[in-house]
DNA sequence: CACAGATCGTTATATAATTACAGGAGACGT
DNA sequence: ACGTCTCCTGTAATTATATAACGATCTGTG
């Protein structure tokens, strides 16, 4: 299963179906999905790639969901809390999780020329970070694992 | 080989022995190794954590070695873009080489409890993501390999 | 309604990083 | 030694990212 988003396909299944899946997921746990973190959830599945705070905060501006920084990262605290949104910490940064179902140890793809970003599962014990961490006896609680470089079509369209 | 720096060891080599290499690779390659980026990196070195940059900078300024965080900037840049020392993504902040001589991908065990970082080899196209990229056609230029968690001793202690 | 806890609106502040430009020190050919 | 070029430095100003603090408002519950 490679991943989608660097392909052509349907994307506004991609916002409804996310949208969708979070609201059930609150109303199953008793968690507020508000009108701004709903709203921040749609601007953050509208495109495959990593938003800035402040992006966001101006898009809630225009629309007058609210103006001052606190809103957007008090938004963004939820969404990534309960694994609805990451944080790219290379970008300093936020996107849509896109397989927030599963108890999950995120990678990410991150295309410097279209800046589009793709999340790809992983095992935090799998790989040279959790061998190091076995091998040193440290117990690793969060992982971030983020790749720059170039996406399938950026790669063609350079070499072309 | 599991990482040292967790356990105790003779550290005072460590910075002798980390200024000493760089001072012999920037001859080789006529790089100025100038009288503020030897005591950026001999700061860095001198504990195995990862500094701010403006930690530095006030080090720097209570040695009259400068006081604008271009200064700290500048220097950072230069040991970081020749490999001599890591920005850690996860903290907005630097760290010392290790192992600065191999052409290298580096993954970090980062403890929360007393800070220190260690350093890991780490082959960019093993594990997830690699697999994830070639599975996209993805090209990686650079990685961010960050474990958050509790170092040896840290976990010892939370747990006795 | 009364209450507790979560959420929101707003101001101010903290922390991290870059831009811009003038000046200085060394390398280098003449 | 002289000019000249390049890299390095000093400093002010600004931009970008993130959090603290506090009162007001909303939400569910008895
Ligand atoms: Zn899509
Ligand atoms: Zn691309
Ligand atoms: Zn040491
Ligand atoms: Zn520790």
């Amino acid at each position: 299963m490679p991943p989608t988003a660097f392909e052509p396909h349907d994307h506004s299944s991609c916002v409804s179906d996310g949208v969708a899946a979070v609201e059930r997921h609150c109303a199953e746990h008793k968690l507020q999905f508000t009108k701004v973190r709903r709203r921040v959830l749609e601007i953050l599945l509208n495109q495959h790639k990593a938003w800035g705070a402040y992006e966001i905060l101006d898009k809630l501006r225009e629309e007058g969901l609210g103006s001052q920084p606190p809103v957007a990262y008090r938004a963004l605290d939820f969404l990534v809390s309960h694994g609805f949104a990451h944080r790219i910490e290379r970008l300093n940064a936020f996107i849509a999780c896109t397989h927030f179902d599963t108890h999950h140890a995120p990678a990410f793809l991150i295309c410097r020329s279209c800046n589009r970003v793709v999340e790809a599962e992983s095992d935090p014990r799998a790989g040279e970070l959790g061998r190091a961490a076995q091998s040193a006896g440290f117990v690793i609680e969060r992982t971030v694992r983020e790749a720059e470089g170039l996406c399938p079509a950026c790669v063609g369209r350079a070499s072309a």
